[in-house]
DNA sequence: TTCCAGGCCCATG
DNA sequence: CATGGGCATGGA
């Protein structure tokens, strides 16, 4: 065992600690419209942001990346990666238009949307996304945070230090493979470690392609993605949204269940088959549904404006 | 202490 | 095809 290995609870405690910006850094203006940076990174799409004072550091594939939203038009982006940002940040989507496609007489919607309309759909890398949410199965958003940070740390390349803190790449498939289902165990991945294991395995190994999802339809691609060990169709369909750019996929998690319940099935909720739901959500929301599916997930989670829906920073 | 978390797998009707 | 139990771990 190493020694440099430490539980998960130090891990906790150590890892999310801030690098401090430089006061001196330099740094890129970007005209932004429709676009919320805060809640685009906390929105439980991406897990590995360090944030203090709305300022955003973190890694984009193997870059380090600073960013911030000094005023709501304006983004400072650290020079150079302006290109880099703006596609991950998905600038580009044209929310205004999206939004006219949504249904026109949704109170729920309206709602979720005046909460967060600047809450955009990443683009984020594709194994990194995947793998982040095998491991995000039956967990609090806190808890895949940590995992996510502890995966990297152990298993992930080094790719700079800020003010002491090392900041650390997602692990590859070929990383997490040569690591072992115990290594992954340690980690606080419970039953989760041998799905992640035997994923990145298939896909060290060749037996996988990930771009093959690209070239086909979002159901075609959702099945290829279920073949996957630990990857079902809330998974799946997660990943195609966040990293396969398909902005028409409505991912069900618990949340968004229970809003869609609590929301569009008042009074019948109960009777109402897990069928009957995909249906709606389809047929309901148009084209860009995964938009609304982010708008109302966000809303649901963190505005505390549902009476039987917890809270949870 | 008990409940729950951005579910999936597998065994039954 | 739809439903139910089991599953690891940690925070509330």
């Amino acid at each position: 065992m190493n020694p440099r290995i430490k539980g998960l609870s130090d891990i906790h405690r150590t890892s999310p600690a801030l690098p401090k910006p430089t006061a001196s850094s330099s740094f890129t203006l970007f005209p932004v419209t429709h676009f919320d940076l805060a809640a685009t990174l906390n929105s439980g799409q991406v897990f590995h942001w360090h944030e203090q004072d709305g300022v955003f550091l973190g890694l984009i594939g193997g870059e380090l990346v600073r960013v911030s939203q000094p005023e709501p038009g304006m983004l400072q982006i650290s020079p150079g990666h302006e290109e880099l940002v703006s596609r991950y940040l998905a600038l580009d989507h044209d929310l205004a238009k999206m939004q006219r496609t949504l249904p026109k007489r949704d109170a729920h919607l309206k709602r979720a949307l005046k909460y967060s309309p600047g809450l955009r759909i990443l683009r984020q890398p594709r194994w990194e996304c995947l793998a982040t949410f095998i491991t995000s199965s039956l967990k609090q958003v806190a808890h895949i945070r940590q995992i996510s940070l502890t995966l990297r740390e152990r298993f992930g390349h080094p790719v700079a230090t800020v003010n002491g803190v090392v900041l650390h790449a997602y692990p590859t498939p070929e990383a997490l493979a040569q690591a072992g289902e115990a290594a992954l165990r340690a980690c606080g991945l419970g039953y989760r470690a041998k799905f992640l294991h035997q994923t990145a395995s298939r896909i060290a190994e060749g037996n996988f392609d990930l771009e093959a999802p690209a070239a086909l339809d979002d159901e075609a691609a959702c099945e290829l993605l279920c073949t996957l060990p630990g990857v079902g169709p809330k998974i799946a369909q997660c990943t195609l949204l966040f990293a396969y750019e398909r902005l028409g996929v409505f991912p069900i998690d618990v949340w968004i269940e229970r809003a869609l319940r609590e929301l569009y099935f008042a009074g019948a909720a109960e009777n109402v088959s897990a069928r009957e739901l995909r249906e709606f959500a389809v047929t309901h929301f148009g084209p860009f549904r995964g938009y609304a599916q982010q708008w109302l997930f966000h809303h649901a989670r963190t505005s505390g404006t549902f009476s039987r829906l917890r809270k949870v920073v």
